[in-house]
DNA sequence: ACTATTTCCGTGATAAAATCACATAAAGTT
DNA sequence: AACTTTATGTGATTTTATCACGGAAATAGT
C-alpha cells in the first residue's frame, strides 16, 4: 500500500507538502523481536506502520515492564518522535512484535509541515487522543481490575490478534505485558487449568474455555 | 488577567478569531469542592485557569478516586471538553480544589477555530502532550513505586503546593488522591509518626522533618 | 449544655499480589 | 551424553487491599 493511500489525511495537505513527504518517506521493514525506538535512541523519526504490529511499553529501572498499547496497520507511531513537541517529557519503548513494514517519516519535516497545516496538526492530535485513550484504558485497568481478570481479558485479547486459541507465549512474557511477576502468573495459570479454562505446555497457553475466561474477565 | 494575556498563542490568531473569541469567552467563579466537570455533564467547554487550582481525577464503578494531574495558574482543561475530538474515548472528572476564576471557552467555537489555524491546533497538542506527560508519570509511580514512597513524595508536594508544612487533609483524601485505602493510609501515617516525620492530628498532617520524607520517597 | 449524628481515625483478621529464594524439567548445544 | 539455557513449579515472607468493627472528635439540633 502506498503511503498516501495509508496516510489518512493525504488529500488535505498542500502540493508542497505532498511532494517534500514523498520525496523524503521511505519504506523500512523490521523483523519480529526489533526495538524501532527507546530512551537512548536518537528522535528522527515518525512510523507508519504498513503492515505488522508494534508493542509499546513502559521499562523500569529495574529492567520490568508493562504494555502500554499495540500499533497495527495504518496506524501511526507518534512517540518514536517525543522531540517533536516540547511538552513530551516521558520515554517509552517501542518495538516490532510482528515482522513490519514501516513508512518511516523525518521528525523535522513533520514538524515543519505541522507548523504550517492545521489538518496535519489536526491528525496529529487526533492520533495523540487515541493513545491518551489506551492509556487511560491501562490505567483503569491496573488500578480497579484484579489481575485473574486481567489475565483472561489478555489471554482473550491475544487470541483474537493472533487468530489463535493456541497462543506461543512464555509466563514471564505475559507478566511484561501485565506489569507482573512471572510466578503469580505461573500460579494463576495452573489455576486456570484446574478450572478447566485454559491447557498449559512449555512456551504455550492453550484456550479451551473461552466462555469461561469471558466469565472470569467479567 | 486578562483572556488575552493568559491565552499563550493569542498573538498567533487572527484578527477574526481574536473577535470571536473575545465576544464569545466568559469568567466564571468556582468555589472549592466544585464538580466543574464529569461524565454524566454535557460537552460544552474548555476551561482556561485565571487563578485557583483543579484537580483531575479517575472515578472507579466502586466509587474509588486516584488524581490524575493538577492544574494551576495558565493552565488549560482539555478533557473538559472530551467531544472536541473524535478519538478522546475516556472520563475523568475535573473539580476546583481551591476556589476559581475560570475562563470559559465554548467547545464549538475552539473547534471551529483548531480546525483552520494551525497556531491553535499546535497549541492543543502541546497541551495534550503536557497531560500525557503527567499520566506517564502516574503509571510509572503506580507501576514501580512502593506505597510509602509514594506517600512520602505526596506529603512533599502538598507542602509545595499549599506554602506549608500543616497540611489541612484527611486520610481518606490522601488515600483519594493515591489511589489507595485509607486504612493503609492510617497504619502508615502512624509508622511515618513513629518515626518522627510527620505528627497527626484530627484533619491534618503536620510535616516535621522534611528530610526524613525525602529520603523515604528517594 | 446535653444529645444525636456525622466524620474521622484505630485496629484486628483475612486475602491478593509481589518479592525472594530455590528446585526441577524441558529444549537446545557441543 | 554432558552441559547450558530457558521455562516452569513452589515454599516462605512482605506489602497492600479488603472486610469488619469500635471509638473518639467535631458538628448540629434542641
Amino acid at each position: 500500500m502506498d503511503f498516501k493511500d495509508l496516510f489518512p489525511i493525504w488529500s488535505k495537505l498542500d502540493d508542497a507538502h505532498k511532494e517534500q513527504l514523498l520525496s523524503k518517506v521511505y519504506l523500512k521493514t523490521v523483523s519480529k523481536g526489533t526495538v524501532i525506538h527507546n530512551a537512548t535512541m536518537e528522535c528522527t523519526s515518525l512510523f507508519l506502520v504498513k503492515s505488522g504490529q508494534l508493542r509499546a511499553y513502559m521499562l523500569s529501572d529495574e529492567g520490568r515492564e508493562i504494555t502500554l498499547y499495540r500499533l497495527f496497520e495504518r496506524d501511526m507511531c507518534l512517540f518514536s518522535a517525543s522531540c517533536l513537541m516540547r511538552s513530551i517529557q516521558f520515554e517509552i519503548t517501542i518495538e516490532a512484535e510482528k515482522d513490519c513494514e514501516l513508512w518511516v517519516i523525518p521528525v523535522r519535516l513533520y514538524q515543519v509541515i505541522m507548523e504550517e497545516s492545521a489538518p496535519l496538526s489536526n491528525y496529529t492530535n487526533e492520533v495523540m487522543a487515541s493513545r491518551f485513550t489506551d492509556v487511560m484504558w491501562l490505567i483503569e485497568q491496573i488500578m480497579w481490575k484484579s489481575l485473574d481478570k486481567r489475565l483472561a481479558a489478555f489471554l482473550l485479547e491475544e487470541s483474537v490478534i493472533e487468530d489463535s486459541s493456541r497462543l506461543k507465549i512464555t509466563h514471564e512474557e505475559i507478566a511484561n505485558h501485565l506489569g507482573s511477576h512471572r510466578e503469580v502468573i505461573t500460579r494463576m495459570l495452573k489455576y486456570f487449568q484446574n478450572e478447566g479454562g485454559v491447557s498449559l505446555s512449555r512456551g504455550a497457553v492453550e484456550i479451551t474455555d473461552h466462555g469461561w475466561l469471558e466469565k472470569i474477565s467479567n
